[in-house]
DNA sequence: GTAATGATACTCGGATAAATACTGTCCGAGTAACGAGGG
DNA sequence: CCCTCGTTACTCGGACAGTATTTATCCGAGTATCATTAC
């Protein structure tokens, strides 16, 4: 069970986004300098965060990425599995059923016992991830990052 | 985010070993047959069960695999982490100190905050599956499941 | 009848290929900004 | 001085290789069992 490296990536890219004046954009050429990221690469990642809804993106000079979203609204969550996907790591493929063992249909009415503890702990960690907003991760950040965010991204 | 294919086996193969009577064992052929598994590459993960202390094989006629302590103390986390490892998904290789927006280090003292709560959400996951054991899963099976399942595994 | 011994068959164990998914890269389509020119 | 228009340069978007992990397989080392044989 291993994210993808890119989920560090977009996980910060989102909070430099989040410290932007409201209206303004960042490029992924910007983000990748500011992260020394493959730029291509992490183009790629942004745009799964777009379709998924958590930023849009603009072509064209002053283009880029910005956030879709309020950044109290956007949990660590969406972002992880917009990178991710929403894909449970556990698939039962039902080998209950399968073999000298195979349970008769009958008994498999009811979802297979492993799997659904598997469900639940998938479930605990989602909901740990979207009780964290963007807004938290900045609250905990010193009052001069910001302004040092954006700086630094410009220049 | 995805857990190996084997997962299930491991987990499947060991409720079933739980239901076996004290001292007894089933070989990974007998486990294979009963599930319609690959044989070899099954006995590839029930080793890893066995390194990770949770089963303990014995080799030659009537050998195989058999729990190496209680069904209540073994809990599905010892079992997922046996075979994919207990390293934590999310890996921070702390950007925040690369590019052109790297932070100096006395800045970096503190865990940065997004690998915190990621870690946060991974604890949340293991403790869920932590506080569940085979006897449990034993618990919500059928009375007549191990009886049924000796006599399956063996014919 | 009992015990020792040798052969046997069954078990796990590690080294070896194929497949899948992640990682990284390239070039093309589209668009907003900018500057020049005319009104 | 203001508006229009063409150019420009910058942006994202999708198609194309390289690499690592997972999946699957094979054959060899070791051992408890079973039959045989001697006592």
């Amino acid at each position: 069970m291993k994210l993808p490296v890119s989920t560090e990536w977009v996980l910060h890219c989102a909070t430099t986004l989040a410290q932007l004046e409201p209206g303004d954009s960042a490029s992924a050429a910007q983000l990748a300098a500011y992260y020394d990221l493959p730029g291509p690469y992490l183009t790629k990642q942004l745009k799964a965060l777009v379709n998924a809804g958590v930023l849009t993106a603009a072509t064209g000079p002053r283009g880029g990425f910005r956030l879709a979203h309020p950044a109290a609204e956007i949990t660590l969550l969406r972002i992880v599995e917009a990178v991710d996907g929403a894909a449970p790591p556990y698939e039962c493929r039902e080998i209950r059923q399968a073999g000298k063992g195979a349970l008769p249909a009958a008994d498999c009415r009811e979802t297979c016992v492993l799997a659904a503890k598997m469900a639940e702990a998938h479930q605990a960690w989602r909901s740990s991830l979207d009780a964290v907003s963007l807004a938290d991760i900045l609250g905990s950040l010193p009052a001069t990052a910001p302004a040092r965010t954006r700086s630094k991204l410009k220049g």
